[in-house]
RNA sequence: CGGGGUGUAGCGCAGCUUGGUAGCGCGCCACGUUCGGGACGUGGAGGCCGGGAGUUCAAAUCUCCCCACCCCGACCA
């Protein structure tokens, strides 16, 4: 039994100055953690409660999938790290130490080199598996910037699991008994969730998906479609492709003279505003020209490359989803040093002229799929002050491919079904990942088939953000007046006040009801706390958010009980010798 | 890493412009009153004013450097 007389809480009356997520705030407020380092958080008795409910349940929902639970070390060496090539690839992201001998050692942000390092150890058959391991860890990044307390730390726990089969439809199959664990797992945490197709190409997976919890304060960006059920992040969204359109008749590509026009909208006014270059029809539209963005792309293994992006001018170049296309390479901007070292692009006026690997720039160029055969764009000319009108995708330049690097706006076509798409922000939670190959053929995981012959073994690795979760069923259920758990993840079931004086019948009663529901199996907070006013044990209550609030009050001198649904706020007066009887039902159905 | 903001008692904040006794509310302790929606009185405890250097007779206050936190951006298997 949880008493508030001694139970080491201390709720605030106020809302800390350093919180600004509704999440952390009331969980701070609530005392459930306290801040202990940048992006470190201490669980206090409340927090802790409501954690281990939280990673009980994501255990039970492995093991009931029949996963099988290990623990790595946190702190591990190099090696490994070195053998994927991570040591180098993660960058800042990781903390890096040494041990009295100088060798170096991480703070391990994840742990697919020694799962696969693990298994090669001890299996070599096509016989053991397909094999699903997993462990709950404290995870380490050395974020930029941690916040929102517990939604981005520096240290956090994740429950990682890694499979292991033979062939690609072995792997099919794991991933989607990993699918199918998760959906179970976040349904009995309360957990709202939007499961969004996410990027796999940089490594070299197949499939992957993210589950989101569709919240304001998230960070994720994703798309929804108003009409199917296509979602994904906005990294992944691939755009529908117009029909190619026949070459033939369309008028012939005119370089113009556009004098002081470098950006898209003094370009659409000049050519709106002389009578020579209108649109018969219409007025032109950013969207009748064809933007050209030059970024560098810096390789992990150091080098630096230009790539010019094309896209349509009412639209930006989304450096997020260009990177996830180039990935590992990073973006960067093409400066104005780099563009004096390229006499052939002109800056405000570049066009597919000077662009691609087999014209004057020798740069890679890569378009939006709007752009397809046919099209007629008003684009750069590559000179100062001059612009090409009609250039015609298919016959006056050739891309050397396509990319999908276009911001995404809000009503943009479903690539499924072409209704509008809305956007919306959410919370990673989970993510599901077809891995394959890659750490299995650099780390040498191969165990010999039915023909004796060695196979290199294809994984998937799937994550659940274990203290993330917590703040965010805190986030998604929280009201007005506080916290509001899920019964299952709520440190009580029963959170029961007493009003009055120690002295007064309402205490020996509240004690006896909350004796009696804890013999029943429920588990009980009660605020015993003598000399503190109803108003704030009323509030406190509120704040803390466990479900149900039982009231021993003014009510008992007619013999009733008072149960509030924390959620609803409904309040009934029970008859006192029904109170056990009711609150048992209430709490276990 | 860039831009903006903030660091003063456990929490929320004032004081800084114009240098001179460190304050308020909540919380905490003692006693008394009160007891169904954040009660009241009286008396208390609690501070290296984020850290360091400097200017000055004298620094929370002025100058420089550093650190931390919050927000926006960059970054985020």
């Amino acid at each position: 039994m949880l008493r508030l007389s001694t139970l080491f809480l201390r709720t605030l009356r106020e809302d800390p100055a350093d919180a600004e997520v509704p999440s952390h705030r009331l969980l701070v407020r609530a005392g459930y953690i306290r801040r202990a380092a940048p992006g470190g958080y201490t669980w206090l008795p409340l927090g802790w409660i409501v954690y281990r409910n939280v990673e009980n349940i994501v255990r039970a929902e492995m093991d009931a999938a029949g996963f099988q639970e290990v623990h790595f070390p946190a702190l591990l060496p190099r090696e490994p790290y070195e053998a994927s090539n991570r040591w180098t690839d993660y960058g800042p992201n990781v903390f890096r130490l040494k041990d009295r001998k100088g060798a170096d050692f991480i703070l391990a942000p994840t742990h697919e080199e020694v799962f696969t390092l693990l298994v090669k150890d001890l299996y070599s058959s096509y016989k053991d598996l397909p094999l699903h391991i997993y462990q709950i860890q404290t995870k380490y990044r050395d974020e930029a910037r941690p916040r929102a307390g517990l939604l981005r730390g520096r240290e956090f726990v994740m429950k990682d699991s890694y499979s292991f089969d033979i062939d690609d439809a072995g792997l099919e199959r794991s991933y989607e008994q990993h699918r199918e664990a998760y959906i179970k797992t976040f349904d009995r945490l309360g957990l709202p969730y939007v499961i969004v197709s996410a990027m796999s190409g940089a490594m070299g997976g197949s499939a992957s998906e993210e589950f989101l919890a569709p919240i304001d304060v998230g960070e994720d960006t994703f798309v929804r479609c108003t009409n199917c059920d296509y979602a994904a992040n906005t990294e992944a969204v691939q755009v529908r492709r117009p029909d190619p359109i026949a070459l033939d008749g369309l008028p012939g590509a005119l370089v113009v003279d556009t004098p002081d026009t470098p950006t898209i909208q003094t370009l659409v006014d000049l050519m709106n505003a002389r009578a020579d270059l209108r649109h018969p029809d219409r007025d032109w539209t950013a969207a009748d020209t064809l933007k050209n963005v030059v970024v560098k792309l810096k390789h992990p293994d150091g080098s630096v490359s230009a790539l010019a992006v094309g896209v349509p001018g009412d639209r930006d170049v989304d450096l997020k989803r260009l990177e996830a296309q180039v990935g590992p390479a990073e973006v960067g901007t093409f400066d104005a040093e780099d563009f004096a070292k390229n006499s052939a692009l002109v800056k405000g006026y570049i066009g597919p002229g000077a662009l691609g690997e087999d014209n004057s720039s020798g740069i890679r160029y890569l378009v939006d799929p709007r752009i397809v055969e046919g099209s007629a764009w008003i684009t750069g000319a590559d000179q100062p002050g001059h612009h090409v009108m009609h250039l015609t995708m298919g016959r006056d330049f050739t891309p050397d491919g396509l990319v999908e690097a276009a911001e995404i706006t809000d009503g943009d076509p479903c690539p499924r079904c072409g209704s509008a798409l809305e956007i919306a922000k959410g919370i990673e939670i989970g993510h599901i990942f077809q891995l394959g190959r890659r750490y299995a053929t650099v780390l040498g995981l191969n165990v010999l088939d039915q023909n004796g012959k060695s196979q290199v073994v294809t994984m998937g690795s799937y994550g659940i953000g274990v203290s993330r979760a917590v703040a965010a069923v805190a986030e998604t259920t929280l009201d007005d007046k506080g916290l509001c758990w899920p019964r299952e993840v709520a440190p009580a079931d029963v959170h029961i006040v007493i009003t009055g004086k120690p002295a007064e019948d309402t205490w020996p009663k509240g004690e006896a009801i909350a004796a009696a529901l804890e013999a029943r199996g429920l588990r009980v907070m009660l605020d015993d706390r003598p000399g503190v006013s109803p108003g704030v044990k009323f509030k406190d209550a509120e704040l803390v958010g466990v479900p149900t609030i039982v009231v021993v009050g003014k009510g008992l001198a007619n013999g009733t009980i008072e149960v509030q649904d924390r959620r609803s706020g409904d309040r009934a007066d029970i008859p006192v010798d029904a109170v056990i009887e009711h609150l048992v039902q209430l709490c276990t159905t």
